[in-house]
DNA sequence: GCGACAG
DNA sequence: ATCTTGTCGC
């Protein structure tokens, strides 16, 4: 009997924001950010969450695509009610509840080899974002993969697809914004659990042969919003 | 004290 | 996140 199985359901998802960045600054010193990562990467996960922001409805989607062909090996979705509210820098204990859900929803036969996040990693004011929390309870290796600029200072990278700068904060260099297309806006990469920020992009680069964000968030985009359009009108 | 602030 | 028409470009 370890503390881990102790914890009750209110210390796993608090109520307050006091409480959830002390589960944080708790979890954080489980990431694993000394590599080698995956050794061999054949499938990857994407997940994401659709809202309702009138009925409160949510929708938690995870695919799983061959990393070669792009195409779905796999898709789970979960509906549910939101359970907190959107404050920057908590973003896991809005997300991860209905993801989790639509994760326990996946043939018990598939396991991904890498989990890509829709938001940050360790690019995060107490270095615990989205993808190291979902690593965390996973036990895979993870990265995230944000639209918009959160923390850190960086200058645009170059206009070619490929082209990055790193992330900083405090002086160390916490992520990168990565050109993912060329002549097209940046990404914001930063590593979650048990893998290297250079494994990290350049597997959003083999997910990236034709649109900004990598495909996994795509096709869960999609899944996410269709699960939920089925349970509204 | 005043802004900024993943999704 | 989500609300939305047309529009530019491959």
């Amino acid at each position: 009997m370890t503390s881990a199985d102790t914890i009750t359901d209110s210390e796993r998802w608090p109520a307050t924001v006091a409480e959830a960045e002390a589960v944080q600054d708790r979890l954080r010193g489980q990431v694993d950010l000394s590599g080698p990562g995956p050794a061999r990467v054949v499938t990857v996960a994407g997940v994401d969450v659709a809202y309702d922001t009138d009925s409160d409805m949510v929708a938690g989607a995870v695919v799983v695509l061959d990393v070669h062909t792009l195409s779905a090996v796999a898709e789970a979705t979960a509906i549910g009610r939101a359970q907190f509210p959107y404050v920057p820098g908590l973003l896991a204990f809005r997300e991860l509840p209905p993801l989790l859900d639509a994760w326990k929803q996946l043939p018990t036969t598939i396991t991904p080899d890498l989990v890509v996040c829709d938001g940050y990693g360790v690019a995060h004011p107490r270095r615990f974002g989205l993808a190291c929390h979902l690593g965390i309870l996973t036990g895979l290796p993870t990265i995230g993969v944000a639209k918009t600029a959160f923390i850190g200072d960086y200058d645009p990278p170059g206009p070619q697809r490929g082209s990055w700068s790193p992330l900083v904060d405090g002086g160390e260099a916490i992520g990168r914004a990565l050109r993912t297309r060329t002549g097209v806006k940046e990404v914001f990469v930063s590593v979650g659990h048990r893998i290297d920020l250079d494994s990290a992009c350049r597997h959003v680069l083999a997910l990236t042969p034709r649109y900004r964000l990598p495909e996994t968030t795509r096709v869960a985009d999609h899944a996410s919003r269709r699960a939920l359009r089925g349970v509204l009108g």
